[in-house]
Order: structure tokens, then sequence, then C-alpha cells
RNA sequence: CGGGGUGUGGCGCAGCCUGGUUAGCGCACCUGCCUUGGGAGCAGGGGGUCGGAGGUUCGAAUCCUCUCACCCCGACCA
């Protein structure tokens, strides 16, 4: 029915980029690699960012922003930072017309230039802990782009935390995490599973990495975010030491946490159709949509009046739009805001407001309904967190319909060969057998769940014991 | 960087092979009429250095050479 969207059936990746363009929320820029971000996609960011905010400061943190230029010799500081980062990074070499003394770096990620800063903020145990995010671009030189999924430039928050001990950092790593897991379920409806990331899968620099993992409508997985336990590592880098209570110098211990404008990709994937975005109402900045519908020039009065008292009440509670523009028929307003998922619309003709009624739509189910006048403000209350929770049920149902349990390795390469999916399978630990998969199958450990289950088993590829079951799958 | 493809009004394309008046078509846009419960219709209208440079020719969107950009598929990645 969409007119210039490709069907998910026919090309998956053709439609994610077609309802990203049609949808307006973002379009390609001059440059490539970089995207501009228009007003429907950077609303959607613009939830992303208030809600997270919201959850960051009850937890403690407190935001300041450090520069976008960073010094050639910070970035060598830490052995394995640098050799992860330094090919994808873009370096500035001139300014003024004239050479630099050092070249600088555009951040990939800011730890090096924030623990340079925290070298000097950090002086005793009474200092710690540190527990700052920043909202802020970031640029890493890809080699193929794909609109919010992988972008040279792209915005995201960076959390950098300094603790005085292991256990601490360890549990600011996992809190964070559980933060994202949280946002990602109650507010993207979108079922993520947390665990840990194995060793050649974790961020360049980190002790361990944890991560989100959600899976998307063509069973691929997709990672929603990522924190990092840095330990000391970037301490020594930097040389930040506290003094501790015993009077004896320490180094200080280090987390790191993101999420991304990717975030908006995995929403799409997760939730839209055919028809265009499907945006679950906490993210809808806008969640309602009134439409008009009138012939002569005496219905358009009666009409006009009706919807006009309708979106003066729902205003009160809700941002609703009122689509009163002349030049467009009514089916061209519906298939318009249905491409830009709008959760919830409002449609009212003449018999409508004969018969004191509306008809209420939701775009997640297309279902239409009947509802009288006096009822809609409570209907629509009711209607949004409603459909939030069956977007996440449904989600739910899709990830655990596609999740299988292998335990062998034939079962795993047909299966990702095939339709794909999460495959739960033993694995010994090594990163050879990991290696392995990856080779055969391109699909990669995601992570370690935190909730699996203690089993013992055998490693699906080499057959050494395991205790316990990680997740194959193919990822953006 | 390897393989493939595309550059022609804002968008999507035709024209190119076989050079020849004023470069077409659909959508979008503007004006008017008419319409409005699932992307209406009619009439009129505006808008193009044919990606760029050079060459061949009386004449180039079309042929030749070079070049640039972007897209898709692979190697790297949140």
């Amino acid at each position: 029915m969409a007119k210039n969207i490709t069907a998910r059936s026919s090309d998956y990746s053709k439609w994610y980029t077609d309802v990203v363009i049609q949808a307006k929320l973002a379009d390609y820029s001059p440059v490539k690699g970089s995207m501009v971000i228009r007003p429907n996609g950077y609303a959607i960011w613009e939830m992303i960012q208030q809600n997270l905010d919201r959850m960051f400061k009850d937890t403690g943190h407190v935001n300041a922003y450090f520069p976008l230029l960073i010094p050639e010799s910070f970035m060598t500081k830490e052995a394995e930072h640098v050799e992860g980062f330094a090919p994808e990074c873009a370096v500035v070499t001139h300014g003024g017309g004239q050479p630099l003394e050092e070249n600088l770096y555009i951040r990939p990620t800011s730890e090096t230039i924030i623990w340079s800063m925290y070298k000097k903020w950090i002086m005793s145990y009474r200092d710690l802990p540190i527990l700052i995010n920043q909202w802020a671009n970031v640029m890493r030189w890809e080699m193929r782009t794909r609109l919010f999924l992988r972008t040279s430039e792209f915005l995201w928050q960076e959390g950098h935390t300094a603790h005085a001990t292991a256990e601490e950092a360890e549990a600011e790593t996992l809190r964070m995490l559980n933060v994202y897991k949280t946002f990602a379920e109650e507010y993207l409806a979108m079922p993520v599973i947390a665990g840990r990331k194995s060793e050649s899968e974790k961020f360049a620099g980190a002790v361990h990495t944890y991560s989100i993992e959600a899976m998307m409508q063509d069973k691929k997985a997709l990672q929603a975010g990522t924190s990092h336990n840095l330990g000391q590592n970037f301490a020594k880098a930097f040389d930040v030491q506290f003094q501790d209570k015993d009077g004896q110098r320490r180094y200080v211990y280090a987390t790191s946490w993101g999420v991304s404008t990717r975030l908006i990709g995995a929403l799409i994937m997760t939730h839209s159709d055919d028809n265009g975005l499907v945006l679950p109402p906490r993210l809808a900045q806008r969640p309602v949509v009134i439409v008009p519908i009138y012939r002569k020039e005496e219905e358009k009065t009666r009409v006009l009046a009706y919807a006009d008292a309708l979106h003066k009440e729902l205003s009160a509670r809700h941002k609703v739009i009122f689509d009163d523009r002349e030049q467009y028929k009514p089916g061209y307003k519906f298939a318009e805001w249905e491409l830009q998922g709008i959760p919830l619309r409002i449609e009212i003709g003449p018999r409508d407001v004969e018969n004191n009624k509306v008809v209420l739509v939701r775009r997640d189910t297309m279902q239409k309904e009947f509802i009288d006048r006096s009822a809609i403000a409570a209907k629509v209350d009711e209607t949004l967190p409603l459909m939030q929770r069956e977007m996440l049920e449904k989600a739910r149902v899709w990830q655990k319909e596609n999740t299988f349990n292998v335990d062998d390795y034939d079962s795993l390469k047909s299966i990702i060969a095939g339709d794909g999916g999460f495959i739960n399978a033993h694995w010994c630990g090594s990163a050879d057998c990991e290696a392995t998969v990856k080779e055969a199958t391109k699909a990669t450990i995601r992570n370690i769940p935190f909730d699996r289950e203690e089993e013992k088993g055998a490693c699906v590829v080499c057959g050494k014991p395991s205790d316990g079951r990680v997740i194959f799958a193919k990822a953006y």
C-alpha cells in the first residue's frame, strides 16, 4: 500500500533505507558516510536523550562536555586502545593555514581526553567516585555505512566514571548496562539480552565489556548498548592515582558506557512495517494526530468545531497534531502519518459528529475502533500504554520464536545459512572456536547472557567442556 | 582497496547503441476550478551548465580519453 517503500519480504535492507528516507528521519549528506538527521529523526533522538538523561541523573551522574579534538600523543598512550581505534580515526593536520605542531584526532570516543583531565582532578579517595556523562558527536572512519546503523559521525552519550575500587567499578558497569536494558525495554519496547562480550569482541582497552543485544525483524542481532569495565588500564596510561584512606597511592578504576543514534535504527528494525515507521508511544514526541474529514462547507464547519474541541481537550495531556491542512485529502493524510509512525490517529467525519463518535486507529495493529466522544480522552490515555506493552510483547515473541538451542555444529551452520536467528550453543571459551564459527558462517558470539542456565555441555565446535550457552548470530 | 552499478529540472527515470531543430515522461511544486470516510480529477504554468574536464565533429546528453561523486556486494566496525 505504501507507495515508495520496498516490502520487507522482497529486500529488507532496501526497506530499511526507504523507511528512513520516506519517513523523513534522515537524509544523505554531501560527505560520504555522514548523514543529516532531519526533524522527525531528531525528535526521536530527543526522546531518547530526555529519558536516558533522567535515568542517568537518577543514578547520580552529572553531565559535562569535553572537546572534540584530541592530541595525537593522548591517543597513543593506551596500547590496546590505539591499536583498536587508530585505523578508523580522522586526523586534523592543519590549522590556520599552517601544519600543526602535533596532529589532532577527532574523537572516536573520549577516554583519553577525559582521563587526561581526571588526572588533574583526582587527588584523594574523597574525590571519588566521579560520575560524568557527556552527550556528544564522535567520528569513526567507517568503510561501509548505513543510515543510523553505522555512519562516520554519530551522536551518542558516553559515561566515564572513576572509582576507588575494582568492585565499585564493576558494580557501576553492570548498573549502567541495566539502565540500558530497562530503557530499551520500557521505552523502545525492544527486548534485549544482557551479557558479557567475548574477549575478541570487547572494547579496545577494556578489561571486559558488557552489551545488550536485540533481534531485528530479519533475525540479525544488533548491539544496542555497551558498558565497559576499564579496570586500571586508562588510569595507568594517564597516571591517575589517588591517596586512599590508608595513605597508600593507588590507581583509579574506570568504566565507560554508551548508546548512540544507532538506537534509532534498532527502533526502526524492531517495529516498523511495510507502511513505514512504527513508533512506540513513549518515543513519539507527538503520539496523536487528528484528521478531520468533510465534504461540504457546512460539514466542514461542524467537523472542525468538533475536532477542534477534542484537540483542545486532548492537548491538556498529550502533544496532538491537528491536521487541518486543506490541500490534502484524508486518505493522503492517513498514509502520511502512518509513514511517519504516529501511534494513534483520530479520524473525525460528519457521520462521527452526527453520532457523537470518533474513529481511533492504532498504528501498530492498524485496528480501527469507534469510540464515544465522551470516552475518547480516557481511551487515548489507556491505549498509549497498552500499545507500548503490546509492542514489547510482540517483539519478545519474535525473539523467542527465533532463538534456538543447538547442540551440534552442523545445525548451527544450517540455521545461520538458512533463515537465521539467535543460536544458544555451548562454547568452550576459546577464541579459536569462536573464529572458526565466524569464518564458516559470519555469525559471531553476541554475548554470554547473564541469565543463562548453569548447564554443563560440550563446545559446539571442539567438544570440550562448557559451563553454559552463548548466543551466536549474524550481527549488524 | 577489489568486484558490480549509476550520474539528465527537487525526486524517480527515458533518450545514448545508430550524433542532427526548442532534451522528454511520471511524481513533487505554483495558479485556478473541482473534490475530501484510504495516497482524487481537469486546465494552465515555472523550473535542466545532461556530474566535471579535455578531445573528435559543421554539429555531442549521445562517440573517445581522463576525472570526480554516490550506491550495492566483499575485507574493518557501535
